[in-house]
Order: C-alpha cells, then sequence, then structure tokens
DNA sequence: TCAAACATATGACCGAAATCATATGCGTTT
DNA sequence: AAACGCATATGATTTCGGTCATATGTTTGA
C-alpha cells in the first residue's frame, strides 16, 4: 500500500489521472514527471526491443507503485501502458525528491519501495536463468507469475506463449500443476 | 559496491563473518538480524517451495548486498546458504534503520544503491529478453558486460561458453567486433 | 447482435543453441 | 620441467523451443 508516501506528499504535488485500456500513463524517454500509484486497473510497465517485440518489465497492479527511479534520471526508460481501466495517481518528482532529504520517515518508506523492487527483479533474473520452458514455468508458476493471461505470463517469463501452453500441459500432465479452468493453472495440494 | 554504506556505520554495528560451502547465514523465519554485504564468495538465497523442491530466488555474489527487504520485515523469508566459501558483512538492522531515518546522506547513499542496482537489473533484462545469441551477445559487450572471463560473461547473459564462442566468432567475422586478444573483444572504433 | 480482436490450445516442422567431443594455450604448483 | 587446472576455441550431433498453421472459445465494442 502506498497510503504512508501519499499522507507525506502535500495535494498540490499530486495529480490523480484515469486511463483507459491501452492508453499510455508515460512513454519511453518522456521527461520524468514522477512516480505513480495504482489506486485501480493495471498499468503494464514494457520496453519496446529494438527488434520491435514489446517484453513486460513489470505489472502495477492496484495499490502498488510503479516507476519510482525516474527519481534518479531525466527521462522514463520503458512505457507505461494500461492494460486494464485504471485511476493513477502521480506523485510530482520535485517535491517528492524535496522531502525526500527533509522527512526521514518518508525516506524510510521509500527505502522499502526500491527494496522491495530490486527482491522482484532478482527473482526474474533467476527465473529467467532457468533453462528448460517446463522448468521455469513451473518455478514461476509457483512464484505467483501467472496472475493474468496465459500470453502475458509467457512473455514476462521469457517464452513465447505457445511454448508455455505446451510446458503448462506438460506439468499436468505429470501432476506437478493442476489446470482449474481455461488458461487457470494451480498447484497441487501438498497433502 | 557497499564501500560508502560500510564507512558510515560505527564498526560496532558490523559484524564479519565467514561461512564454509552449505553453511547457512540465516534460515526462513528466522529473526532478522540486519542486512548483509558479500565480501567474497557467494550465497544463496532460496526457499523451499510447499511442494518441497527449493526454489532459488538470487545468487548474492562478491560486492553485492542481499536480505536489504529485512529491514521491513521481523523474520527472514528465504534461507541464505553458502555456496562458494564466503566472507560476509552483517550490519545490524536496529543501528541501521536509525541511522537512515536519522541521516540524509546515508538514506541518500542507499537509496542510490538500490536505484543503481534496479537500473542494472533493468538493464539485464533487457538483455536476456534478446532471443539470437548473436545479437544479445553484441549487445551485452556493448553494454561493458565482459570484463572477465568469457566463459563468466556467458553465464552471465544466459548462453553457454561455447554459444558465446561462436558468436563472439561471428561478430568478429562480420565486423561488429574486434578480438584485441585472446579473450578479448571490443567495438569497433565508429569512424 | 455481430464482427473483430484477443486468448486458449495443440500439432508439424525447422533452426538455433545446448550438449558432447576434442584440442590447444596459459598460468600455477609441485 | 612436468603435471594440472582453467580458459579459449571449434566441430559434430541432438534437442528443445521458436515459428507457422489451425481451430475454437471469449471478450469487447461498434
Amino acid at each position: 500500500m502506498f497510503d504512508a508516501l501519499i499522507n507525506m506528499i502535500p495535494p498540490t504535488a499530486l495529480h490523480q489521472s484515469d486511463y483507459r485500456k491501452g492508453e499510455a500513463v508515460f512513454w519511453q524517454d518522456d521527461p520524468t514527471r514522477g512516480i505513480f500509484c495504482v489506486e485501480s486497473g493495471q498499468i503494464n510497465l514494457q520496453r519496446a526491443m529494438q527488434s520491435g517485440h514489446v517484453v513486460t518489465m513489470h505489472r502495477a497492479t492496484a495499490g502498488t507503485l510503479f516507476a519510482e527511479a525516474s527519481l534518479y534520471s531525466d527521462r522514463y526508460h520503458c512505457d507505461a501502458v494500461c492494460i486494464e481501466p485504471a485511476s493513477v495517481i502521480c506523485i510530482e518528482k520535485q517535491e517528492f525528491t524535496r522531502r525526500l532529504a527533509q522527512e526521514p520517515d518518508l525516506s524510510l518508506a521509500y527505502g522499502k519501495l526500491l527494496a522491495t523492487q530490486v527482491q522482484t527483479y532478482r527473482q526474474t533474473l533467476e527465473i529467467l536463468s532457468i533453462k528448460s520452458a517446463r522448468d521455469r514455468t513451473l518455478v514461476a508458476v509457483s512464484c505467483g507469475y501467472l496472475s493474468g493471461p496465459v500470453t502475458e505470463f509467457a512473455t514476462r517469463i521469457g517464452l513465447t506463449h505457445e511454448a508455455c501452453y505446451r510446458a503448462l500441459r506438460q506439468l499436468c500432465d505429470a501432476g506437478m500443476l493442476i489446470q482449474t479452468g481455461r488458461g487457470k493453472y494451480a498447484l497441487p495440494d501438498p497433502a
């Protein structure tokens, strides 16, 4: 939850906006306006590769922040695209940075935020380091990466959706996963 | 590097320890003592899944921090096991947290350290998202990832050393890289 | 409500990278 | 100097996942 952060920032430095599916909060290389809080909906943090295809770097869901690292850079380094109608609050960069230096509580909360992000990236890197599509898929599911569509999940863990579907099928056949519905998979009960 | 941090912490709040392969720095659900700096060796951050098998979440190497998030939780949420004889420094949680709140310089340095890590991880993620071994190798070299042995470089970018050598050979043949020595490659002058 | 877009799935085929094998260069260590 | 470990390097074979094709279910919005 980002309430702790929000409450330390004067309302004049906060800017709420609504986005519809497909709309962008910002684009890569836009000048950094600030960091964002997702009140509702979902925002995809993604980067367009030089080859043209898009890789999802993070999926910001209700109650989470995104673009925290923008405080340390002049330009956003990825696109933020709404994938589910969202309400988003922007915290002005300048005001936030100023208060970071002055208010220990805010600084502490901010540190926690960054530490959590680092943790997430490390886990993603670890998952990507798994060569076998089957094993990678299993670990990713175990770590709760499969929350939305399988296609999205597949790109997040560096697989084509076909390879991902095949891996899921294999894992179900092997009894290591259970299909709970169309496009829905869960870990079996550790009975 | 964590020297900047260490120098701002009184030695009484620092605890150096040596670990041998297989020994644990901490176990999941242990009360959090603090965050750790790896001077040498390697520490595996891993978690036992409910299914029983162990998932590696991160591999902490020399010059890096781990368990940063422990500052914000009472218990460690994974095991830290030595996988290569290691020297590790523990920064006492209470003292570090106290100083973070009181000393803006430390807070700033810590924030920057974490932010830098975020940037690095994102760059690595981008590199890993490049499917072609040739292109991935080229980008990785461009980003300065090839500093040590090629074998180590190869594993860092998710390739076998054989595939990496072949990619380097191809890139040299195509004139996109120049071999400056045995196991040494550089970008050609953009003349 | 109807079409378009998207997601779920699976099969066939192919190619790139992993694997296996081999050889040599280089720096220690004994 | 000889032996050993490690890195460099490349060739042959295999395998796994990408690409392409196809079909159907589901959501969305016009």
